[in-house]
DNA sequence: TCTGGGGTCCTAGGACCC
DNA sequence: TCTGGGGTCCTAGGACCC
């Protein structure tokens, strides 16, 4: 690298166990023990006569939950997050299950927050337990002989955790180098507690031997494509003709794939970011049918309907392009959505228009799960986007009246 | 023992306009 | 009569992430 190019510092910061580790702080009895968070609200630790706290265990647990996070004592038994809990009921019995209080979360992920950005205040919030920092401009940290700068950059990682630490409680593991790519990376190569420092000279040491599949942005489906072409680790994915993988998985990906197994990446830190989309799904307890349950389906379409205008309005935005999802008994998933005239954030309005959505969608077999979702989102106040006349205003109240829902209608 | 809920981004075809 | 490209919007599906 030449001396002109700035090279960047960047790190991520990834929180040990978040949800796990917020609920030890609370039952601290817990600590060592294999514990899952995860499954519905009615399984809060109940106090007994002596004061001592009674756990729900995995083994009672029936339904169709799966597991949100589990603390390291869980993982060394096989539970993970993403796996069914009745799965994990049979690897880990006797496991400790607690339901998600994601309030409580909340509050400690704004807690962990706050304390870095006292210390480093360009942050992306990557949802509420990891975050990325851009340290460049950070006095001391790249100061000096390449061996001073590098004392400097884990100094400053150390405060950063420190920091997080005197604010919440809770460990939290960092990985700090060049760009988002290998720190998001290196935030795992250490973790519980870990701090990693990956300069690209390191690259082939400690990157390179790593599963293709630890890259962020490689997920089961490519993993599977890249082991029929003989690829299993980052070293072997950069070592492979680009113009091969361009041919197998497209000119874009092909490119970054090779790319960011060669550890370049040079997205910015991005501080803000404008939500593109708000959508709320359930899964239902059982499956249903939409002529058989048509009654329970219709309440539930509705709920679903208000809770998405509800959070549109506490969120300050309207929409104007409305979607459905379905996701039948055999796990395949529709979806199909409408652009309306105007954006509304009502919900009788997005009632109506999802409804018309649905009378698209093949109702033939059992659903296990409904979704409403809304797109194209902008500020109540602001100029609407793209081409639509003022006379749309009118349309996004007629069908109100002119359309009626015979599968779902609840009335 | 069947697999939650909230998101982002990409692809691809057709409509429509210039 | 049969032919262009380019650009944008719309919709459906899918991979991936936390």
């Amino acid at each position: 690298m030449s001396p002109q190019t700035p090279r960047r510092l960047i790190a991520h910061l990834d929180m040990d166990a978040f949800y796990a580790s917020v609920e030890l702080l609370r039952y601290p009895e817990l600590r060592g023990q294999p514990v899952v968070i995860g499954g519905g609200r009615d399984r809060q630790p109940q106090m007994q006569a002596d004061g001592s706290r009674r756990f729900a265990t995995l083994r009672q647990y029936t339904g169709r939950g799966v597991i949100t996070t589990a603390t390291y004592p869980a993982r060394a038994l096989g539970v993970h997050s993403g796996m069914g809990l009745m799965k994990a009921a049979a690897l880990a019995p006797d496991a400790v299950l607690l339901p998600v209080d994601f309030e409580q979360y909340r509050v400690c992920s704004r807690q962990f927050k706050a304390a870095v950005r006292e210390l480093a205040p360009v942050i992306e919030d990557r949802g509420i337990d990891e975050i990325y920092l851009d340290l460049t401009d950070i006095p001391g940290a790249q100061d000096g002989t390449p061996e001073d700068a590098l004392a400097g950059v884990r100094a400053l990682a150390a405060q950063l955790k420190q920091a997080v630490f005197d604010a919440t409680g809770l460990t939290c593991s960092i990985g700090v180098t060049p760009n988002k790519l290998l720190s998001k990376l290196s935030s795992d190569l250490d973790k519980p507690d870990g701090l990693t420092v990956v300069m690209p000279e390191d690259i082939a040491t400690r990157v390179w031997p790593l599963p293709a599949s630890r890259i962020n942005g490689i997920g089961p489906k490519a993993s599977e494509r890249l082991a029929a072409l003989g690829i299993h680790t980052i070293g072997e994915l950069a070592a492979f003709d680009v113009n091969t993988l361009c041919a197998t998985f497209g000119s874009q990906y092909g490119v970054w794939l090779h790319e960011a197994a060669h550890g370049r990446d040079d997205r910015p830190v991005v501080t803000h970011r404008d939500p593109k989309s708000i959508s709320r799904e359930t899964t239902f307890e059982r499956d249903l049918h939409p002529r058989d349950d048509r009654e329970a389906l219709g309440r539930i379409f509705t709920r679903l309907c208000e809770q998405l205008a509800s959070d549109l309005v506490r969120k300050g935005h309207v929409g104007r392009t409305v979607g459905v999802k379905l996701r039948y008994d055999d796990f395949k998933i529709v979806t199909r959505s409408v652009s309306m005239p105007t954006a509304t954030s009502d919900a009788a309005v997005i009632r109506q228009w999802a409804g018309r959505c649905l009378k698209t969608v093949p109702l033939d077999r059992r659903l296990r799960l409904l979704g409403v979702k809304m797109e194209s989102l902008r500020k109540p106040d602001a100029p609407p986007s793209g081409t639509v006349s003022e006379a749309g205003a009118l349309s996004a109240q007629e069908p109100r009246a002119s359309w009626s829902l015979p599968l779902f209608d609840d009335v």
